[in-house]
DNA sequence: AATGAATGAGCATTCATTCAT
DNA sequence: TATGAATGAATGCTCATTCAT
């Protein structure tokens, strides 16, 4: 039932933001060149152009195009879970083991969307609200259940799950060895549920 | 009994550090031209250059020099704590009052310095290692004294920590309205210290 | 029936070429800006930068062509002339004919490849020094054939025919009359045939 | 008998033409910034400016010093000796003896002062006029003494004779090898005076 | 006279974007 | 669609010169 594409641009597009993704993720935003995308998309300059607007535009959509399915796969998993505990685990999971398993988009997540105030703000608005309200959800949902304290706002507590989430990945991005990502999920969740004191 | 100094041109290297730490907040790095940082602090555009090698150098600069007051006084107050729960109550607050108090120069810290790995790989082996480095002793104090649970290690405990706070200053160099950032120390203590989950 | 090329656009490269000498006589190499030159070839600023690596490589360019030319020219033609005194009359006239036939080719290569010891030294090494080279050979020639004295070492006898000649187009430059050049050869030759002294 | 000059100030202008002659050579006259003149010579970059008005007019005035004495000493020279070819042999072997004796100055006099068409016709102008002149004289001399030919006009003998010895001068200078100049002189005048040709 | 901090005009080069083919 | 040659605006940095001290 596909439309029938027309053969030789198996996805242009799609290869055009690949290849951003790995040119950013080495060189940086700004230090990027058009012609490196181009280049190693195996495309001309100008081809860029049929499919983006601009420069600007490519790196709005590698994060455009990764939210998305971010929190749709995010949703679409949620509602298959019905501890709220039980659901923490699993977003942590997801988390670090979707950005653990492409560290190229990890750079570009962690480090170039992050380095201007603008695309921080756009980043902010579009996806990554969501992203909080996702966990925001599960936290108000874990208080109506009694399971969690509710001597702290769902919001506050979703942003340090985030914030500790977070972290972890840019650590394991700056860090010069090499090692897994996700198991960090598990020590996140021990510390986020129980807290640091001894009981 | 200081010396008076001669005119208007008590401090230029001072100077050229506030007015960078306010272009760079508004405009971002890579926007910003010498010559608005020459402008803003009132100098010519050449003059920047007898007191900096290069714009990289400013952006440097102002890390270097806030990054070692910052770890200084931290410590030098730390050691006039004994208990880790106050300690770690010290940092949360020391962070969020520092970085609330000068919001330019959080949004430098929070969005300029992360803006490239460059910068970023620099900046955590200068600054940010040690700060997370007095954080993770505080918490092996804590371990030995049987106060702080032991089941996870104290660098990941540090990371979560730093990541917590790190993300209550971010949201509110996004965030649209203006509100005290300080308060936000004793949300991440608690929940840091006890978890979300109901005992 | 060459394929007529497509519209003002013969051949870039060479018009920057031209454009450079001419730019590089009237101001001099360090007076010149890349502008002037791109604006005399009718082009914009950056396309020079799809011909030559930098500014510094135009005027190389310039050298490496004429030199290259001269060169090729002067031996092909030489092989065809036996007596050693008729090489040295032929390679006279060609030096001031085709200098003479271009001023502002022969300002750039009398005034602008002089301009710098760095220039000098490539100058020397690659185009002087064989060009010289040219000159002993026929001088040799002419001591085996019994024909010139033996006395004076060929290397140095081509300096002065070659010193000699040089000057006449140094002077024909700067000179505020107009004059042809060619003509000097014949004097050059008098000179360095025969002496000034009476016999 | 000389005025009791204040101490401290043997003679900074003379030290700065010095520092500019050795910097010059090495770096050439664009590349050589003031501050790296005023630094040889011991002094403040502002003092330079007490001395001469423009980095342009310690050339100029490098050259005119050099060339004031140059002339001055071959006049007197000259006037004491005869004959027409003594006269030359004086003035070869002061040429190259001078220009041997400082191998700066003669790097300045040979490559720097050619570097732009304005120094050339102001050094046309001012000096070299006169020292061709100087040569042109003791040709007609020699011409009207019937021991020179007159078959050629002297001042392009003149010419000549001048760019031979220059061309000895540039090459000592290019030369990686280290060798005495003045013995050349030896070779051009043999050659000036009886010619190549075999008699 | 001497200083050297400050000035600011000047310029080579880069690179995102366009557009004729 | 695709190309890639051409564009030209944009900017970090240098350095001759000035001038308050």
């Amino acid at each position: 039932m596909s439309r029938p594409s027309r053969v030789a641009v198996p996805d242009k597009r799609e290869a055009i933001l690949k290849a951003a993704v790995k040119i950013f993720a080495k060189k940086g935003y700004f230090n990027s060149k058009v012609s490196d995308i181009a280049s190693e998309a195996g495309i001309a300059d100008g081809t860029v152009y049929l499919y983006f607007k601009s420069k600007d535009e490519v790196l709005r959509s590698v994060f455009d195009r990764t939210m998305e399915d971010f929190i749709s796969e995010g949703r679409a998993e949620l509602v298959k879970i019905s501890s709220p505990a039980e659901k923490l685990k699993w977003l942590a999971h997801f988390h670090l083991r979707k950005l653990g398993a492409d560290r190229d988009l990890a750079i570009v997540f962690q480090v170039e969307l992050r380095g201007s105030t603008k695309f921080m703000e756009e980043f902010s608005e579009k996806g990554f609200r969501q992203y909080l309200d996702v966990i925001k959800k599960v936290i108000e949902e874990g208080q109506k259940a009694n399971l969690f304290r509710k001597d702290i706002t769902p919001i506050t507590a979703a942003k340090i799950f985030y914030g500790a989430l977070d972290e972890m990945v840019t650590n394991w991005i700056l860090s010069k060895k090499s090692y897994p990502l996700e198991p960090f999920a598990d020590e996140v969740l021990k510390l986020f549920m129980g807290g640091i004191a001894r009981k």
